[in-house]
DNA sequence: ATAAAAGTTTAGGGTTATCTAAAAAATTTT
DNA sequence: AAAATTTTTTAGATAACCCTAAACTTTTAT
């Protein structure tokens, strides 16, 4: 059983490791979480005590498989409860990640599944992040940043990469969703930003720095 | 701002000093906590230091006006979450409370407001029990033990006094709910227990404890 | 009215999660 | 290869919440 704190840490250092193929360090943990090193090198400790991470003084912590299946049950709950604040209480989805870090947290193993079927057993998040089963499996779709993409194949928004508000408000402001259709009409030379087609209707220039937080396929 | 932990406390004594009418004691809340009298102690100064509470020194405290309106949010979530768990996932009313004793301390305005507006409003949580609204007013209606009852009038269950699971699940054994009509048939001089019909269609027997913790209307 | 009992507070600790400052180790630069 | 820099760990504190044991106050019983 882990506290909220060390779900935190856990989760934090799940997505830092590339769902756990690499290393993370101190302080990039440090970083994420708002914290100082030395909290973390506590936290560290406790985890590793744990059998949640193997942790090689110096030289940062890898996730271990019980740490990994934790912290997939902590992402499962964030996207389902995502998912429904934005399907069932109309939220709009660059409102739920703050109070989804909350409901994260709530321990029911009952509840998670009943939320579940109530949603009809989504596969994917507001933003497009998919939503482990009760395994702990997900699909993986190949996704590549918008940003990567040539010619005029007709291209989907699947996720976007960044999830902060201002960004997620911006793209509601232009038209883009999660399943949006685009064609990328010019790639401007100068600054790498896009003149892109929404849905087939909407022309817009977004820079390169939104196109590479948008994830799609093509 | 108040912690997880003060928001159980002042929630515990708002219920022990019925509804804030009355002073309560440091044992009464150590007992219902399941803490120690020393502990109370220390939350009572930080309770007290926020206003929550007035406190005389070995006399109890009394809640203020702010510590119930705080206390009545507090109510008022824990309700609308049992309602959620009971009405859309389909939750029995026994399984109900441990989970919203963790759901009513998620920090988030927006959502209760619309968690109350995709309840469409409730008046009452699965066991019979008033939700304050937004402003913390709720329907009082006047309602007696079912054992205070006499004769054969109409009689209609309206909340349960103790909804610990094995009474809840005892209850929907034998077929009583909120709002099943009842009448009394007869009382047994010999120990208070009642035989009673159901809807019209079934009679059980119930003991006088379980008459004391059925509220009802005449 | 006193003594005994019951209830409450204070004193002194323990745990978790955080911090700053100092020490230690690894990495980078010269 | 040393020196300088960066990163990490350790040491020592603090705040929230809880505990036991002892001291103090109120209530009850004799
Ligand atoms: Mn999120
Ligand atoms: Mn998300
Ligand atoms: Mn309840
Ligand atoms: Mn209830």
């Amino acid at each position: 059983m882990l506290s909220y704190t060390e779900e935190n840490y856990l989760k934090a250092i799940y997505h830092l490791s590339g769902s756990g193929t690499k290393a993370v360090l101190t302080s990039e943990i440090a970083e994420t979480m708002n914290t100082r090193a030395a909290s973390v090198t506590d936290m560290i400790k406790k985890l590793s005590a744990k059998n949640m991470i193997s942790y090689e003084k110096y030289y940062g912590v890898k996730i271990t498989r019980q740490g990994k299946a934790e912290a997939l049950m902590v992402v499962r709950k964030h996207r389902l409860w995502e998912t429904f604040l934005v399907q069932k209480l109309h939220f709009s989805w660059d409102e739920v990640h703050d109070v989804a870090e909350q409901l994260e947290h709530i321990q029911s193993a009952l509840l998670i599944e009943k939320l579940d079927e109530f949603l009809e057993f989504p596969t994917v998040d507001p933003h497009g992040h998919p939503i482990p089963d009760k395994t702990g499996k997900f699909v993986e779709v190949r996704q590549i940043p918008l940003s990567d993409c040539s010619g005029k194949k007709k291209i989907t928004i699947r996720a976007v990469r960044n999830g902060s508000p201002s960004f997620l408000q911006y793209l509601s402001k232009i038209g883009v969703y999660i399943g949006a259709t685009v064609a990328i009409l010019e790639k401007i030379e100068f600054d790498g930003s896009l003149e892109i087609m929404i849905d087939g209707k909407k022309k817009v220039f977004i820079s390169r720095e939104a196109s590479q937080n948008l994830l799609v396929t093509e």
